[in-house]
DNA sequence: CTAGGGTTAG
């Protein structure tokens, strides 16, 4: 027996006979941590050893033939360590090459870091590398460590790395290879900094690597994800070679920043495509809300016979279906899946959850989530603001209880997803007591998003005053945002003189955070009768171009979705439509609906504003529900925006006279109408 | 060794 360590940590060291046991093992590796060169040394020393027979390695098996395993040498420790063993039996292994004083031999180091690595990151890693006998470490090692910290996001450590492996000196010099180029150039585009991206890049060209394909891939992605696509397409039109990866990652550019029709042009010039290259356009379309785009080219992707849609493609589509509510693909894709035998991965689900859930299948998303074996934070999630949405804000609060029980830690948006529930449910003690104790519980500290939620959850409930409150003691200054939900709450609760207030606290915002405020403001002028400062909130916002987005519904019908803007001209029915919607309009008026005129923000006279409200997306998609499926059919609606009072009372007029179910999901929530009566009792 | 993905609020 012999200590070893400082003088802090005393570590007993073992002379062995055969085996090491599970303390031994475990005093080493401790040892190892803290003092590693002196472990070395003193083990080298060691002089009788001999290796164990399986039974230490229960969970690896272990080749008999042709290796020699009562004399082990280096080869025997590759072989084990090519098995990727976890954790204990990889300290182990670690223990043994360090008492075999093989230490220095780089591939043996370079497997043992590359399998503490893939062991959740143990820092074993970094101190084999940092304390690996002299000279210095060899390139490859070098390699597997700046990869290795270019797969975590926003870690500055393979340019730190790199950077120190560049000032190395005389014998100590290392020179960067074709290998370190494409892991540094890859995680300049992982983290932000084009800056050294662009450096590297010069270095690379100086160095010769840039015909290389691999690293002349790594260059042209990362120009494209700082959508730098001149730079990338220079590089991918000098290159010599290219494949699909050269392809694909300049496609990904484009896709990425919006340019669809180049991405387009470059898809169909594309020699060949494999599944990646159909996601990348499949999640363009996706990114720039084009999701009827995104299912014709699933469906184009079906079609042909070389390609099959992988995990990721089903989650964007399953995405682009919960967008635009289409049930009957969704459903399809779901069958789909089951079909094809695609393990029931955790995103898959999430991805289902969520599609049943904004597709108003509150019931199927429920069936989905608890079907799945081991649930993870993004599937209770999923569900929790599903449920949310859907007004059932005390079920989001019992998944939400069932989840901690399972030991799931919540992450920041199942906190608001919570808060949104018990926000559109009244549920106000509950999510003021979560909001208290969010920090001290669950180690999140409430954001902004939170308070927002939470000052949301207060003034829709009528707390205004307490809301106020709560805006001025909050640890940050009140954003846009904020103010744009008290905003909205004085105005459901008509509270006039806290609007004014409020409006002059949005007046002393710097002028750049004004940004999405405009239209809640001028909106809150139009029903306070202001028409001077609306028609001066409108000319800013044509100045600053920051129109809103225009109002949009959604309505699939037998599988195929159609899409109305606000007094659309384009759907080829759409007269029909007029007429239809005029004979709708008409029998309303009959059990005494009339136009609620209190949100347009247009100084129009009654007449006109009448006509504004009228020709409001989602009317004409109920009219066209109503003209397209038989009498008595539950009719599904999609809005983009938050649906206005009008549309609100003409839909539970409408589910009245026809007597039809509607469901619409607008921007903040659901809306079930029977006969006459909406799911949110009107407060949206 | 290199390319692609979802959950939230307003």
């Amino acid at each position: 027996m012999r200590t070893l360590g400082t003088k802090k940590h005393k570590f007993t060291a073992f002379t062995f006979s055969s085996t090491l046991t599970k303390p031994q093992i475990h005093v080493i590796s401790k040892a190892i941590t803290l003092n590693p060169i002196a472990v070395s040394k003193h083990f080298r020393f060691i002089t009788y050893f001999s290796f164990c027979s399986s039974n230490t390695f229960p969970s690896i098996s272990i080749p008999t033939n042709p290796i020699p395993i009562d004399l082990p040498n280096p080869r025997t420790f590759s072989i084990l360590l090519n098995q990727r063993p976890k954790l204990s039996p990889l300290q182990q292994i670690h223990a043994q090459v360090v008492t075999q004083a093989l230490s220095s031999d780089a591939s043996l180091t370079a497997s043992l870091i590359h399998c503490y690595l893939c062991a959740k990151n143990h820092p074993n890693a970094r101190i084999l590398f940092d304390h690996y006998p002299s000279p210095s470490p060899p390139i490859k090692l070098w390699n597997v460590m700046i990869r290795a910290y270019s797969k975590m996001q926003n870690s500055q450590e393979p340019i730190h790395l790199f950077l120190r492996m560049l000032t190395l000196d005389g014998p100590m010099q290392v020179v960067p290879d074709e290998y370190t180029f494409t892991f540094v150039i890859t995680s300049c585009s992982h983290q932000i900094s084009l800056i050294y991206g662009e450096i590297v890049h010069g270095m690379v060209v100086k160095s010769g690597f840039e015909s290389n394909l691999y690293v002349g891939n790594s260059v042209i992605n990362m120009y494209s994800v700082f959508a730098r696509m001149e730079d990338a397409r220079k590089v991918f039109n000098q290159m010599s070679e290219r494949d699909v990866f050269s392809w694909t990652s300049l496609l990904g550019g484009y896709a990425k920043h919006g340019e669809m029709d180049r991405a387009c042009e470059l898809f169909d010039m594309m020699p060949v495509r494999n599944d990646v290259s159909w996601a990348v356009m499949i999640s363009g379309f996706l990114g720039c809300g084009r999701y009827t785009e995104a299912l014709t080219f699933f469906r184009n992707m079906l079609c042909d016979d070389r390609v099959n849609p992988n995990e990721a493609v089903l989650v964007c589509v399953l995405s682009a279906c919960a967008h635009l509510g289409a049930l009957d693909q969704g459903n399809w894709i779901h069958l789909y899946i089951d079909k094809i035998g695609i393990r029931q991965s955790s995103n898959i689900s999430t991805a289902l959850i969520d599609m049943y859930a904004k597709c108003g299948r509150i019931d199927c998303a429920s069936r989905v989530f608890n079907g799945i074996c081991k649930r993870d934070v993004l599937s209770f999630t999923s569900m929790i603001s599903g449920l949310s949405y859907h007004g059932l804000g005390k079920d989001a609060l019992r998944v939400f209880y069932q989840m901690l029980d399972e030991n799931v830690m919540p992450n920041e948006i199942t906190i608001l997803g919570v808060l949104n529930g018990c926000s559109h449910s009244g549920l106000v003690e509950e999510g003021s007591s979560i909001l208290a104790n969010m920090e001290s519980l669950w180690g999140i500290a409430p954001k902004i998003e939170h308070y927002g939620c939470y000052i949301d959850l207060l003034g829709r409930a009528g707390y205004l005053e307490r809301a106020l409150e709560v805006v001025k003691t909050m640890p940050m200054e009140p954003d846009i945002v904020i103010w744009r939900a008290l905003l909205s709450a004085s105005r459901i609760h008509h509270n006039v003189n806290l609007g004014e207030q409020i409006i002059s606290h949005i007046g002393q915002l710097k002028s750049s955070d004004h940004h999405g405020g405009e239209v809640l403001l001028s909106n809150l002028y139009a029903s306070l009768g202001r028409w001077e400062r609306v028609t001066e909130m409108r000319k800013l916002m044509v100045d600053r171009r920051s129109e809103s987005s225009p109002g949009c519904s959604w309505i699939e019908i037998n599988g195929l979705v159609h899409e109305f803007r606000v007094a659309d001209q384009l759907h080829p029915q759409i007269v029909e439509i007029r007429n239809k919607l005029n004979e709708i309009l008409k029998r309303l008026s009959q059990i005494g609906y009339s136009a609620n005129t209190m949100q347009v923000s247009f100084d129009l006279n009654e007449e006109e504003k009448e006509q504004a409200v009228a020709w409001h997306s989602e009317k004409l998609a109920i009219a066209f529900g109503l003209m397209s499926t038989e009498p008595g059919t539950l009719i599904r609606i999609v809005k983009n925006l938050r649906t206005c009072e009008d549309c609100h009372s003409a839909l539970k007029a409408i589910s009245q006279v026809y007597g039809r179910e509607i469901v619409v999901r607008d921007r903040s929530r659901f809306h079930t109408f029977i006969e006459g009566d909406c799911s949110c009792k009107d407060f949206w």
